[in-house]
Parts: C-alpha cells; structure tokens; sequence
DNA sequence: GTCTATAACGAGATAGAC
DNA sequence: GTCTATCTCGTTATAGAC
C-alpha cells in the first residue's frame, strides 16, 4: 500500500479516537515510520489531509449504499445501524460527523462545506430508504419522513460520543435494538 | 462581578463554541483584558480550568431541576428542550458533554472523571422524571425507562451538533417536537 | 519520496517585580 | 491581582540536499 493511503488509513483512525486537532502530522509520520516533513509531499496543508479524509468517507459511504441497494428498507436500516455499532466496538470510536461538529467552528472553509455535503448525502439516502420503507409496507403510512431521518441521525451521532463517555460500547448496541421499533 | 467569574463566563463561552482545544488562556484574557499570565493567578492550569467549568455546570443543572421540582414530569421534560433550544438559538452552541465526548480521549483524567458524573447525574434525574411521567399517567405504563433517558439524552446532543452543522437552530427545534410524543 | 534543518507561531506554564 | 519576561514544547509549514 503506498504511503498516501496508509497516512489516510492511520488519520481516519486517529480522527475518530482523538479528533481533528487530537492528532498531528507528527503522529501519523510517527506511525508510518517516516518524518513529517515527508508527509507534507503527500499532503500540502493539513486541511488538504482533511479534506481527503471527508472525501474518502463520502466516497466508502456512496459504495456501501451501492452494495446493499437492493435490500429491503429494513435490512438496510439495520445494516446502517451495524455499522456504527462497530465503530462503537473498535476503541469506542464516534462517527466522524460527531468529531467535526464540536470543532466546527475552527475548520477552514472548505472541510465545513465537504462535511455539509457528506451529511446531506447521508440523509438524503437515509429519508430515500424511510421512503422505500413505507412503499414496502414495512413502516407505517404516516412516517414523518424528514423528522425521522433527523432523529436517526441525530440519536447515532449522539449515541457513539455517550457510548465512549460510559467507556462501554453495550450502550449503543441496547440503545439500537429501540431505533428502529417506532417505525412500523 | 470577579474575575474568576468572568473567566468562568468566557469560558463556558467559548467551550460551547470552540471547543475545549479551541481556545486557550489567551483567547480569555484577551477577551477580559488582562495579561494570560494573571489568568494562572485563578486557575493554575487549563485542566484546573476545565474542571471548575464542569462542576459549574453540574451545579447549575442541579439548581435548574430544584427549580422545576414541582411541575409534571410533562412539564419538566418541555423545560428540558427549552433549555437545550435555547443553546443552539444562542450562536449555534452545543451541549458540553458533546463537545468533550469528541476530545476526550485527550481529557486529563480528573475531567473525564467529572464529565462521567455530570452526564451519569442528567441520567439520573431524566429516569426518575420518566418514572414520574408513568405515575403520573401521562406515560404509557410499559415504557423502557433506561431506553428511552438514553435515547432522549443522545438525540439531544447529536441533534443540537446537527443544528450547528446545518447552519440552522429550527432543525433542533423541529425536531424537539417529536422527542416527547413516544412517550404517551 | 524521503531526508535534515529551520522558520514562525501559539500553547501551557512559572518566576519575580509591582 | 496583575504585570513583564521567559521557558519549553508542539504545531504547521517550507527550503533545499539526497
């Protein structure tokens, strides 16, 4: 694997453990046995390194859609749901939305624009499949579609950052089982 | 009004904002108009800091609910989102275990500590509101009390992130509206 | 692509004068 | 209680050799 992707790799990992500013260029040249100053060939500005990582999640988020669209709403909906749950397992990562949100208002311009673009994404596909969900008859007629998808978001998000509070990833897995029982 | 309070006020300010990294002892006494030196006369370090403003924050959600002690559990849960509406209506800030659960694995230990307390009491005080809610009829009997705090408290702090992200505080508003209608 | 060296800055923190 | 001065460290970032 070359060098740009494992910097990618060991940043998105670090970005979830310890946030956007909990980590430096030092400690992912550190991690990759090589100086910072050489990383600075593969990324001008640590913004540019930011703004590859919320691409490389939009871009994982796009396939894994694509690989599982032609499930019913509901597997889909629970297939999302295992997906953070195992972030939840892996160190008690949060999602990386939660960590951009706090630090929000220090991010450059064009990271604040990419995470809006990737939450949108994620929520426009979220309120496709509520959609597809009721055409299915598996949730009900008057499912408040927007508001649902919201509080989906919303309630994950949150719920990975009290899951790493309480040191126990169990939370966000009992937490889960309610999700999805308001839908139907 | 002192300094020490004012710094506190500052603080909590910009904790809410700019997160626990995204300022420091300059940003407050710039912001005070002292030197940042004079401001180790009140907190000797930034963890010192960091711990006065969570047990400031524990103390006045203690006041609040003493406040609100006689209302309907109904009643007590619409303050609740009041007061959280109020958060991101005030420059989109979000809630303070938000911010820290993103930094926390870079916390000092007697934060982490203090963080844990604070969000085990809001938990506490949210479980036995529901428990009222039930006696009082006003909440179905067979509500999951443990299931339903955790779920409230998560999409509450995810929701007001959501709100900051978007750029707009009538999406935590929006959403507010549905948070207590499963509840019945 | 990776290195050494260095610049420029801001952070937390302390000593000691007033 | 606030000041000046200073220390030490970590950060992002760049120039130029190999």
């Amino acid at each position: 694997m070359d060098t740009r992707t494992r910097a990618l790799n060991l940043s998105r990992h670090y970005l979830q453990t310890l946030g956007f500013n909990g980590f430096s260029f030092q400690t992912i040249a550190d991690a990759l046995g090589i100086k910072k100053a050489s990383l600075h060939y593969h990324f001008a500005s640590k913004e540019d390194l930011g703004l590859a990582l919320l691409e490389e999640y939009e871009k994982s988020y796009k396939d894994w859609t694509r690989k599982i669209e032609s499930l019913s709403a509901q597997k889909k909906l629970e297939q999302m749901l295992v997906v953070f749950y195992k972030m939840a397992l892996d160190e008690n990562k949060i999602c990386p939305s939660g960590v951009l949100c706090s630090d929000f208002n220090t991010l450059p311009k064009n990271m604040k624009k990419q995470l809006l673009k990737f939450h949108e994404f994620q929520r426009t596909w979220l309120k496709e499949t509520l959609r597809q969900g009721v055409q299915e008859k598996a949730f009900r007629k008057d499912l408040n579609i927007d508001a649902t998808a919201d509080l989906l978001l919303a309630s994950i998000q949150g719920g990975l950052q009290m899951a790493r509070l309480r040191g126990e990833s169990e939370t966000f897995k009992a937490f889960t089982k309610n999700l999805l029982k308001n839908l139907s």
